[in-house]
DNA sequence: AATTAATCAGTAATGATTACTATTATTATA
DNA sequence: TATAATAATAGTAATCATTACTGATTAATT
């Protein structure tokens, strides 16, 4: 894979921006820097860094899909209000491997565990009301 | 909400087809009873059935959206390979909640844990080659 | 049975993402 | 450092998934 600034660019504003971007804010964002960046690139090298294991792609119901720069194990906390993404360092979830193993023969890669609920400034606006 | 024969149809489709379906699926599917359901029905109804808590929509990356007619407390398993969906049943997560309360101010809803790995079927056919 | 409201089929529209193509940038090499 | 080969890009068209719209149909209510 050939470097390009393109990618390095985007790269950098994922990393730099730990609000769990869709594909469309990391082009507005890009766009600041690379007036003349399209749309199809940013698409491109978001799933080529996904590939690669730079970034991490989330998937939440009913909207798109969200990137991430953090790659050490952690989860995601969803506000079903508000939309916001926010991160999580639990405890690794390695300890269900076990349970996994004896219930299934399947070979785990990986995790993604998103908790759905409601952030701590939604409650508070319901709160006011 | 009043009844609908098709809404009824679609329940029933998803909950005896425990392959985790896609809104085409089951569209196909409850087409062999009713040739002229239409595609959008399927999607509404879908929804409707999991905003009501009989359905669940599991979202899934680089792929549509699935339905799962268990509601009780499990998590997924995805083949990274052929795509398909598995049900697992884990001790409760719940036991996060201590975590997560630790480490955030957020009101947990719910969990949704996907699991990814290669299923025993895909691990098989890389073990003949 | 008549009225009201919900739901439907069919289709158009939208939103998200990917594919295509001619041009430009990067890399390897002479 | 010029050149050739390859990879990546911008811009646009196409596709896929999903939702919105509309006039007709169905279900619930009086």
């Amino acid at each position: 894979m050939n470097y390009s600034r393109q990618r390095e660019l985007i790269y950098q504003t994922v990393m730099q921006n730990a609000i769990h971007p869709n594909a469309d804010t990391v082009y507005a964002l890009v766009r600041a820097q690379d007036p003349n960046i399209s749309l199809g690139t940013v698409y491109r090298n978001l799933n080529l860094l996904c590939e690669q294991g730079q970034l991490r792609k989330i998937s939440v119901p009913n909207t798109s899909d969200c990137f991430d720069g953090r790659c050490d194990e952690h989860h995601h906390l969803i506000c079903t209000r508000c939309g916001k993404v926010f991160d999580i360092s639990l405890g690794d979830l390695f300890v269900l491997d076990e349970q996994i193993k004896n219930s299934s023969e399947f070979t785990v890669t990986g995790y993604q565990l998103l908790i759905e609920g409601i952030c701590k400034s939604c409650i508070e606006i319901t709160d006011k009301i």
